[in-house]
DNA sequence: TTGTAAGCGTTATCAA
DNA sequence: TTGATAACGCTTACAA
């Protein structure tokens, strides 16, 4: 009999099916999650029961029970930055496939305390998208000593023991950004860091420096930095691109940190008067969406944030089933568009017409 | 003794604190939630043992046996845009105070599965911020009939029974900001909406339309739609205003959906050569933070994101703690700026010109 | 192949 | 003022 199901306060418990199916609770348990093989007539009843009623595991009594929670949580410090927010949908979107739900967390403020909080509704994994300015080496550990798996992202560069980390590959990325720009006949390439020097987790100016010395045989690249704390935008963008104009005119191309940068930094060098990528050709990371459309069309270091996401579920939901933890690397591909171009010809001679002036 | 708590896979219970604290483990309940007030003897050697073995009480057990799941929910259909975003870290910031957790959703894609999700781990109320397309009013129901608090928005004007709603005095703001141009000699106010006169949920053109006729006497006034699938964004504002300006060209002075619509039409008016506020007033909803930063600062009805945020949190936890529900109506407040300014005097003149010669 | 029953860590009811 | 003890709804040995 169909037994209406939305007669309010009443939920449909397990029991419930095992009656209506004519078997024991423990049946229903074993045909719902597969956990062991019956005879398909049984199994058939069980389903048949199970979408009469209506019914569905209580999550909570479940993780009560078991020993998982269903639940992630992911902390930033920039839930607006438009990656960040690709890399959520991504990640929300796998993970809700997989009957996992996804706690996002803002992660200024006492960070503590939310650590306390997830360890307290036992989380089963937590990906950390911080510097560890904001979320401790040591808070991390809490976590993993939690037993909740933790794994971290290229904006920390610190490996520990039984934490997970991903990394996207920036050497190889780097190196294909800045062979591209050689390959154009640029001889000069800086790039524009949202990090300083001090800044000892980033990875990208590191990447930067050893592809150009590689490739470009120059030890000391032009850079210019952002200093503390560290945030990327527009404005950063254009500000170190004028720096970059004015302290190294030779310079006709530059890779910066992120798109949101790179953009910035396209609007300060037509700002200058100068075209793109007649006078400058521009590289940016992380193909934002915006990137595919802006003039010109951003030439970008992509690591689709959608995807990015998905990954980082997988990596998590991985190391929980099989109790595990490891470094993942993932590949970068670089997206060619028109905001890079061939070196200017000219250039030389201008800037050495102008230093002639000067001096 | 201090015992070591990180001991990794044994989590303290309850039980070990009432050991410590030599009392029963019901005695340690009372204290630390408050139920029932104890000597004060008891009390302190409780609270101690609590703090030496670092307990934490377990949410998941906890949510078991009592009957709340400390978790709320927001579904949106624009995570992405700024208000939005304002809104959610107001609600997050407030419900992390007291111990809640609030799971976000994008409600694109299969809102049905996510509903069942959220039944089945019990949430306790829910926010829905999305235009009955997206979630149906059945759906609401569902999740009413389950015993979840929900709480809508204006962005869907459906009222049902046992379903709070909160919404900002829209009539209020709109005579408030008519009343604002009208004092400054326009005579000719627009309105630049994202949703078109199918859209039935939208009562901010309403509330447009009643304010033009009480203060103007204007039944008729001058409106450009966009069309399904409704979203704001700067570009939409450009276009609209483009066709205003065409279409009502006596018009001074417009009122936009949001911010994000009037900062698109600002642009719009710059493009054909106008100023702001010498040719048009602009206004905008929602006081976002570029609407103070923007070029002129644009004047806006306020709706503090982070503070909405907060009150979401606040009318659901009252629901929730004391099983009802209400209707909510939120104060609106016009917040002047320099995008606004006395009505242009020659308007008149240049525009009669223009269609003589066309004429 | 199926059913029984012992947890999981709380809250809450009722005696003591 | 305290302390047993029965739910809460599920998972999972282990027994049948």
């Amino acid at each position: 009999m169909p037994v209406k199901p939305d007669s309010r306060k009443k939920r449909v418990r397990r029991e419930d099916v095992a009656r209506e199916a004519g078997v024991s609770s423990a049946t229903v348990s074993y045909v719902l999650n597969g956990t062991k093989r019956l005879s398909p007539e049984v199994e058939q009843r069980v389903w048949e029961a199970t979408r009469r009623l209506n019914y569905m595991p209580d999550f909570i009594a479940r993780s009560l029970a078991g020993s998982k929670s269903y639940t992630l949580a992911l902390m930033t410090t920039d839930i607006a930055n438009v990656y960040q927010l690709e890399v959520i949908k991504g990640l929300q979107a796998e993970a809700l496939k997989h009957d996992y739900v996804v706690l996002i967390f803002d992660a200024y403020g006492d960070a503590d305390k939310y650590i306390n909080r997830l360890i307290a509704r036992r989380v089963d994994g937590i990906f950390v998208s911080t510097a560890p300015d904001f979320i401790s080496d040591e808070l991390l550990c809490k976590l993993r000593d939690a037993d909740i798996k933790v794994l971290t992202d290229f904006s920390r560069n610190s490996f520990m023991p039984d934490i997970s980390y991903m990394m996207s590959d920036h050497y190889d990325g780097f190196m294909q950004a800045v062979g591209h720009l050689k390959e154009l006949g640029h001889t000069h390439i800086g790039y524009l860091s949202a990090f300083d020097e001090s800044c000892y987790y980033d990875v990208r100016l590191a990447a930067f420096r050893i592809a150009m010395r590689k490739l470009m045989n120059e030890t000391v690249p032009p850079v210019v930095c952002g200093t503390w704390p560290y945030t990327t935008s527009e404005e950063l963008g254009m500000s170190l691109m004028w720096e970059m104009m004015e302290r190294y005119p030779d310079v006709t191309a530059v890779i910066a940190t992120n798109d949101i940068m790179a953009i910035g930094a396209m609007k300060a060098i037509r700002e200058a008067g100068k075209e793109i990528p007649l006078d400058y050709s521009v590289v940016g990371i992380d193909n934002i969406e915006k990137s595919a459309t802006c003039v010109p069309p951003l030439t970008t270091l992509d690591q689709d944030g959608r995807e990015y996401g998905a990954r980082i579920f997988h990596i998590l939901y991985d190391n929980i089933m099989h109790d595990t933890t490891g470094k993942y690397i993932i590949p970068m591909r670089l997206v060619k568009r028109e905001s890079t171009g061939p070196a200017p010809r000219e250039r030389e001679h201008v800037i050495s017409v102008s230093e002639t002036v000067f001096e």
